[in-house]
DNA sequence: ATCTGAAATCTGATATACCAGATGTCACTC
DNA sequence: GAGTGACATCTGGTATATCAGATTTCAGAT
């Protein structure tokens, strides 16, 4: 009995792996293709090959196809029967994204101002914080890190699984571009300012406000990366 | 010469064919399993089994999987590689879409005010205009109809195709039971209000009013379907 | 030189076979 | 009787072959 309690003292804390997370082929072509779609690789209307593709990663065309079917999904590109896939991309589809990811996460944002509680609310502003030290010190992946804390804090406060979901498929930029972006000190501290707003909104449990600045958090960065992304500045309306 | 003439004139009309109109057996399936999920034929957590679906389809599982990979990216099944397929659908899930639902469709709504024209705005107002024929005479079919059209109007004026399509797959009713609703005429007279005070903001180009009408409409309404297809009312926040 | 349309060819769509991880069963051990 | 582990079996994952619509090519007719 003795022994038993000590050898459940050494025993190392494995942690319980997530059966989603092991890596498919199909996975990897999905994330392959969408990054390469995203990051302007190729140009609008331009085809896809499934055979084509199939021989490029060395694989059967069946992962290929599933793979094409959840970019589909997503907009990225047009399944045309028997004739081909047409990528769909641009920039006016990346302004809408942005526009949904704002709109999606404004809501998100809204709900969760109604719904944290004193523990959450206190580990946002935590993380906030860490923001003020890592944009001090001007740490770009740090700060990308945290901003992700950031908002996977509020998506889980809001308890809203399905449009936290949603909210990850309207990314379009990944961290090297993020990288970029945290390079500049005037942006670093809007976005730290932002934050510490939308925190602060929430935390109150000012649903309406935090709304309202989350929903310019996103424009307003987003136009950012656009203007990196594509290289021109979006229109003022 | 002149033959030739007389020929382009006698030649019926006939609208080009949109090519991803064609059926294919995937998206048979893919509409079949998304519908059967939808209505609430599968408990939450159910699972499904590739070879015995493409069995009750009498296909082979190709098309299956490729369908499923698309259910799955609209979040309403997960799959666990090598262990099943899991319905996620739920209350909360269907709560969700249409709170998704509500932030694109306002979004939508919001640019629509800002960008529509003259001719474009006639039309709606017109499709307002057959609504409240229509909800006087109580043809629920008629309405149903009205309403597909009053909301692509908007669509259409928003110019905004990617927000457009990522609005459809936040709809988990279809006309039967938006038949059912368009029953009571309390109902009727609500939306059609709602619809209009929506049409002439837009029209007016008043993109705050329009946002905010927008959603309290999507909202009010999806909450009238929740509790006929869970048979329960919402709980107020 | 232009037009026609049959055939070659390209593409995604579907069917089938097989692989490997996950799970369940149950004889065997102690 | 409790625990162990080999094995049968179930599931999705992947590879391959074949089907059929779409497009292109190009010889042959005008």
């Amino acid at each position: 009995m003795i022994e038993a309690k000590q050898g459940v003292g050494r025993v190392a804390a494995f942690e319980r792996i997530d059966p989603a997370f092991q890596l498919t082929v199909r996975d990897h072509v999905y994330r392959a293709i969408r990054s390469a779609i995203l990051s302007g690789a190729f140009a609008t209307g331009e085809r896809l090959n499934e055979r084509q593709l199939a021989e490029q990663f060395g694989v059967s065309t069946t992962p290929i196809k599933e793979a094409l079917r959840q970019i589909e999904m997503e907009g990225l590109v047009e399944t045309l029967p028997r004739r081909g896939i047409a990528i769909r991309f641009s920039m006016q589809w990346a302004e809408e994204m942005i526009l949904a990811r704002a709109a999606l996460e404004s809501m998100i944002a809204r709900l969760a101002a109604k719904r944290t509680d004193k523990p959450s609310g206190a580990e946002l502003l935590a993380t906030v914080d860490l923001m003020k030290t890592a944009t001090k010190s001007g740490d770009a992946d740090q700060l990308i890190a945290l901003n992700e804390t950031f908002h996977d804090h509020i998506h889980r406060s809001s308890r809203c699984g399905y449009l936290a979901k949603l909210i990850e498929r309207q990314q379009f930029y990944d961290a090297s571009i993020r990288r970029i972006i945290h390079l500049d000190p005037t942006e670093r501290q809007k976005a730290l300012d932002e934050h510490a707003s939308i925190a602060d909104a929430i935390v109150a449990g000012d649903a309406d406000l935090a709304e309202r600045l989350m929903r310019n958090h996103v424009v307003r960065s987003g136009e950012t990366y656009l203007s990196i992304v594509f290289g021109k500045q979006k229109a003022p309306e």
